[in-house]
DNA sequence: TCCTCATATGGACAATTGACTATATGAGAT
DNA sequence: ATCTCATATAGTCAATTGTCCATATGAGGA
C-alpha cells in the first residue's frame, strides 16, 4: 500500500477513457456488453481497461450467467481507490462527453444486456433523451 | 474546466517523479537545484516536469536572482489541482522513497541553493539524519 | 458432447512519455 | 558589453500505453 499501489490507482483514472467507465458505474453497475455500446470501443479495449480497473481496486466484477458484471469498488482494503472514486463522483459532471455517456448510459441500461448483445453491442442511433416511441432500427458504425 | 484539465492534473500528478517533487514541496517552496539535488535526476528532466506541473496549476514559481522557487498552488482557480494537493498530502508519508527524499530534503534546505549549486546540484554523500559534524566533502554520481 | 456467444487474452502497431545530451535564454556580476 | 551560471528548451531514443484484429476461454443451451 505505497507507491506501488498509488500508481495503479493514479494512472487508471487519469486515462480518459476509464475515467469514463467509473463515471458510469457511478450510476450502478454495468454489463460489459452495456459499457462497450455506450463508449463505442472496441470490445477488446473496454475488456484491458476494465482489467486495469480491477487491479487498481477501482471496480469489482460480478458473473451472472454469461455476462459479467462491473461496479464501482473501493473497498476498504483500498484506500487510494476508494477515495478516489469518492472525489470522482464530484468531478466531470458537466462535462460534454460525460452527459452525453450519460444519455446512452440511460438508453443502455433501459435496453437492457441481452438486448443490447443481440445488436451487437451497440445502441440504437437516435436520440437517448424523453419519452420513448420504441426507436427504429438503424444500427451505426460510432467509430 | 474539465476533461482537459482533469487529464492534465491527473496524469501530473500519477507519475511517480512529479509525485516525488510534490511531496517534497510539501515542506515549502524549494529551488530548483534543490529539487534536482534531492531527486537526483537530470537538470532537464526535474524542469519539464516543474513545467507540468505549473501548467496543471499544481505548482507555483517565484524568480529571485538568478534562482527559481517552486511551491505548491493548488489557487482557487484549479479546483482539481487543489483538490489533489490536498489528498497527497495524507498520502505516501510512509513511503520509502518519499521517507529517503524527505531526509535529503532536510539537508537540502539546510544547506541552501548557494551551497548546492557550488556542489554541482548533489548532495553530500553520507546521513541526512542527526546533528551536523559539517558533511565532508566527497561528490559522487547519484545516477 | 457440441455449438453459441459474452468476455478475456495475445500480438501488432502507432502515439505518448520520460529520460538523457546538447544548446538556448536571461539575470547578475565583472 | 561580456562572462557566468541557473534554468529552460530542442532533439533523440527506448519504454510504456491505448487501440485494433485475431484467437482463446468458459458458461448455457442444444
Amino acid at each position: 500500500m505505497s507507491f506501488r499501489d498509488y500508481e495503479m490507482v493514479l494512472k487508471s483514472v487519469a486515462d480518459p477513457t476509464r475515467a469514463r467507465i467509473l463515471k458510469l458505474l457511478e450510476g450502478g453497475e454495468m454489463c460489459v456488453c452495456q459499457l462497450i455500446a455506450v463508449i463505442g470501443l472496441n470490445q477488446s479495449t473496454i475488456s484491458k481497461h476494465l482489467f486495469l480497473l480491477k487491479m487498481a481496486g477501482l471496480v469489482k466484477e460480478r458473473k451472472e450467467g454469461k455476462w459479467v458484471h462491473y461496479s464501482l469498488d473501493g473497498s476498504n482494503g483500498a484506500p487510494y481507490a476508494r477515495k478516489m472514486l469518492q472525489t470522482l463522483r464530484g468531478w466531470l459532471n458537466d462535462d460534454p462527453v460525460v452527459r452525453r455517456d450519460r444519455e446512452r448510459e440511460a438508453l443502455a441500461r433501459r435496453l437492457g444486456p441481452a438486448t443490447i448483445c443481440e445488436r451487437g453491442m451497440t445502441l440504437p442511433r437516435g436520440r437517448a433523451s424523453a419519452c420513448c416511441p420504441a426507436p427504429s432500427e438503424e444500427a451505426v458504425g460510432t467509430k
